[in-house]
DNA sequence: TCTATATCACCC
DNA sequence: AAACGGGTGATATAGA
């Protein structure tokens, strides 16, 4: 145990209950602390909660908080307007680093924990049907308040028992995810800032659209039911127009759109079908948590991944749907959004850690990918992205291919060259880059002789017999990549920016409009010191955004989608009805597609 | 009508 | 056995 956590005098494991109001925002419910050494106990009720202007207990430098989730106790402290305690502990974090790799029998909640330490989880088993009557109801019966007072008090005592199993593994690591914690809590608390009202138009009108998408491209074809695209009727129609489809090895028609491509190109009448599919393909449902406040929360689900990488539901976050979804986020009225991301993070990682110091200059000199073309020779000196966008192309896939671990095969496949020229590109990065292929060979014959890999802070894979060894090669750049963002979101908010998002390599920061260029510079020295930090002083770049209300966020992959569904939305405004203009709108925007 | 499975699409 | 790392989630089919 490190000596932080030894000298601390109080440990305070604590618990709430609380609901999710509003889009994504929790209330406070009860509270239940336990403290380690005295077995002391406090258990506060939602009024006196709110009555407190700070933790029923000192959390400064003396004391140890424990919890399990914590950014949802954290979520508490900033709803009730308290100030983090100094040091933090997350068992459920502690608990994935223990157990990472592994399948915890029951899973990596609190139960799951208790079970695997061989506690008693009794308490436990009610879980979800207090859950249910918290969310149920505002009001509670005297009856009812004891029976969640109780249930809040059964998960601290747990938290403090599994404490006591799980205190020898920590060390200052631990505080260092803690931190991580606090830093989550108030990020998750941000929000981002949606643009409400064309979010709501979208929604009330996304049924609609998809039928007229359906029925306008589906009269020719009659493969559909409703928006449903039945098998059978595409296999019947093929049959019908003497087409032969690629099949699964299951016997079924290859439904990817690699293949109906393909196949549009030998058959050009199918083309509006692909067009047709690939555009419901990006209108997936859609429900974002989105409060009063117009901001979309929801939890980031922090060290949900083996590599460590939060992994927030896709669906709920704005940043896992379609790019062209992220053209609802806009700065409130004298606000402004900057969207930061480091450059090439997984090979500037890789440069930094290896120590290649033909890697190191290559990121160095601004250009990785043109930087390994022309120490290929297949560039010459002073080639450029404009001139010499075809190489540059491939040099970077290859590159990024390297960091995935992908086969010569796979790269000619995505390349669209002959496997030999594939298998070329791949002898020239370990030509040039030696030292990084030493290194990570290394890395892997350690993991799978000690049977674990680890990141420089820590977060820890265990090997097993069925481990993918692909995944090992790349754990290095993803597991410290994930460590770079971890870090530098502690420091962003710790220097006060108000970060919105995560995003594996980049943050979606907020600001006023008079402040957002000093905050992008603040968080961009945040990303380059985390950098440092965790590469032994190597600093990684980074790029900046910006966009100014009323300006909304914008991605160059998603402005053509887009502006079709603003055309589909209003109509009026883009598509000019008139003697020469019959066509609808839906064939208008399938055609610009 | 529900669940399980296969496959795919999206994100980094 | 496949040959692209880490994920979440939607969709379509088959089977209970």
């Amino acid at each position: 145990m490190s000596r932080r956590l030894r000298k601390s005098k109080y440990k305070w494991a604590t618990d709430f209950e609380f609901k999710i109001v509003d889009g994504g925002l929790p209330e406070p419910l009860c509270m239940a602390c336990i403290e380690l050494n005295t077995g002391k106990k406090l258990l506060i009720w939602r009024d006196e909660l709110l009555s407190m202007k700070e933790p029923p207990f000192p959390c400064g430098d003396d004391t140890l908080v424990l919890a399990y989730y914590a950014s949802a106790e954290m979520g508490c402290f900033l709803a009730l307007g308290w100030d983090f305690p100094v040091h933090l502990v997350d068992l459920y974090a502690e608990f994935r680093n223990l157990t990472n790799g592994l399948t915890p029998p029951s899973g990596s909640g609190l139960p799951g924990a208790m079970v695997h330490f061989g506690l008693d989880c009794e308490g436990a088993i009610a879980k979800d049907a207090m859950r249910k009557l918290i969310l149920s109801k505002d009001e509670f019966s005297a009856d009812e308040q004891r029976r969640i007072l109780e249930y809040c008090m059964s998960d601290a005592v747990a938290c403090g028992q599994l404490y006591n199993k799980m205190c020898d593994g920590l060390a200052e690591h631990s505080l260092l995810r803690g931190e991580y914690m606090k830093a989550a809590a108030t990020v998750e608390r941000n929000g981002i800032p949606i643009d409400v009202e064309s979010y709501r138009t979208l929604v009330s009108r996304w049924a609609g659209i998809k039928t007229d998408l359906v029925g306008d491209i589906d009269r020719n074809f009659g493969v559909y039911e409703g928006t449903t695209f039945k098998v059978k009727r595409f296999t019947d129609w093929c049959r019908r127009n003497h087409i032969v489809w690629p099949i699964l090895a299951s016997g079924y028609p290859r439904p990817d759109d690699d293949t109906f491509r393909a196949m549009a190109a030998l058959h050009p009448s199918l083309w509006p079908l692909r067009e047709l599919r690939a555009t419901l393909s990006q209108f997936r449902t859609f429900k974002l948590p989105v409060g009063g406040d117009d901001r979309n929360r929801c939890l980031l689900s922090v060290f949900s991944s083996v590599t460590g990488r939060n992994q927030p539901s896709s669906s709920k976050f704005i940043f896992g749907q379609s790019v062209w979804v992220r053209s609802l986020i806009q700065a409130p009225p004298g606000c402004a959004v900057g969207y930061i991301d480091w450059e090439q993070q997984e090979f500037g990682v890789a440069a930094a850690l290896s120590g290649d110091v033909a890697m190191q200059r290559a990121y160095l000199s601004g250009d990785p990918y043109i930087g390994f073309a022309i120490l290929a020779s297949a560039a010459p000196v002073g080639a450029t992205k404009q001139s010499h966008p075809v190489i540059r192309e491939r040099f970077k896939v290859a590159t990024l291919a390297v960091q995935y671990c992908m086969t010569e095969q796979g790269l000619a496949e995505s390349l669209g060259i002959p496997t030999i020229e594939a298998r070329e590109l791949l002898e020239l990065h370990h030509r040039c880059f030696p030292g990084f292929w030493k290194w990570s060979d290394s890395a892997v014959d350690y993991a799978l002789l000690n049977n674990h890999i680890n990141t420089v802070f820590g977060w820890e894979l265990h090997v097993t017999a069925t481990t993918n060894l692909r995944t090992l090669r790349n754990y290095p750049m993803q597991g410290n990549g994930a460590e770079l963002m971890r870090l530098a979101c502690i420091y962003g908010t710790q220097r006060g920016v108000k970060i919105c998002a995560p995003v594996h390599d980049a943050f979606l920061i907020e600001a006023p409009l008079d402040k957002i260029d000093d905050a992008i510079l603040t968080m961009q020295a945040a990303m380059a010191d985390a950098s440092a930090a965790v590469l032994g002083g190597f600093r990684l770049r980074s790029e900046a955004k910006v966009f100014r209300h009323p300006a909304r966020f914008l991605d160059p992959r998603g402005t053509l989608m887009w502006n079709t569904v603003n055309g589909l939305l209003h109509p009026s405004q883009y598509c000019k009805e008139g003697p020469g203009n019959t066509a609808s709108p839906v064939s208008l925007f399938i055609k610009s597609i």
